[in-house]
DNA sequence: TACTTTCTCTACTGCTTTAGTAGAGATTAG
DNA sequence: CTAATCTCTACTAAAGCAGTAGAGAAAGTA
């Protein structure tokens, strides 16, 4: 799974506009503040939010005192949702959603790995809200992934050559 | 997740002389014959099968009765492994690692939710092997995400416009 | 009204990756 | 020595990704 710069720099705009949401549910962040506490490009973090809008995630406001705020509680945005909105489906074989692939012979039973794999996906992202991500504090299908021995190690794909 | 043309194509690849190696681990499979068999461009596949056999995964010999074969039992081989050598690492986050990126602020924790969604694929795919494709027999892990109630059902983004 | 701030919309650009294709060369068995 | 088969280098077209530019529209304020 690779997550795009989109995806994390629209993930981490929700994140800082959830952070002031719930100090005051109805301020107005503007997208400079969002850019520069998060280090994202200006004009790139503009789109991002206008998809954001779309999708009704956020709620924007034009002119002197306007800016971006979300439209409701981050306890009620999973990232699931998010990725969907910005990059598509959670899982795709060759474009195809994994229930739409066709596959024959010995091959005929890779379709369920991907199913499962989209299952595991959803497992994880469908029960992870912006607020859990804002305090730390996660459920125990996460906190108990987290606490496995290396999750922290990465596994190298050792090339022979 | 993405599954790209090449690692759905080079796992059944991988399928099909798995499914060989059971009747006969010793025998030669054609490059022609995998590619019909799998309906696969017979040039792209070459350029996989070359990949897989640097990786070690399979052994080839040119000449009339040449052919392609697994280097090990297809129970040995893991779809994890397949992934990081076609495609790299199972997760990744705008090009770095899980454990790499550097979050600030209110982003401080997404981090956790990158490395516990690389878990959760390793989970999946570190522990189905190629066999396990092939007879389409999977353990607990697998079984169980199957089993859930919607896993085969698509879950639409809804854009609001 | 005029002005400033801020979001909005369209368009564009450079770069990389993906998914292939072409063809000559190297091995091997018979 | 010939036919079959894998191997290696090079090339290409199209798409996607990441980011930039600038004019336009809305909102508040002097």
């Amino acid at each position: 799974m690779q997550v795009s710069a989109k995806v994390d720099y629209g993930m981490r705009a929700l994140l800082f506009l959830a952070q002031s949401y719930q100090e005051d549910p109805s301020a107005l962040v503007k997208g400079d503040a969002i850019s520069k506490g998060q280090t994202i490009p200006i004009k790139f973090l503009e789109g991002i939010l206008t998809e954001l809008r779309n999708a009704g995630f956020i709620i924007s406001q034009r002119g002197a005192v306007g800016g971006y705020r979300l439209s409701r509680a981050p306890q009620k945005i999973s990232l699931a949702e998010v990725i969907r909105v910005l990059d598509g489906p959670l899982a795709a074989v060759r474009g195809l959603r994994p229930e739409n692939v066709n596959y024959e012979g010995s091959a005929a039973h890779l379709q369920d790995v991907w199913v499962g794999v989209r299952t595991a996906l959803r497992d994880v992202l469908e029960n992870v809200s912006l607020a859990d991500v804002v305090s730390g504090e996660f459920g125990t299908q996460l906190t108990e992934l987290l606490s496995q021995p290396d999750a922290w190690v990465s596994r190298p794909a050792y090339e022979s050559n």
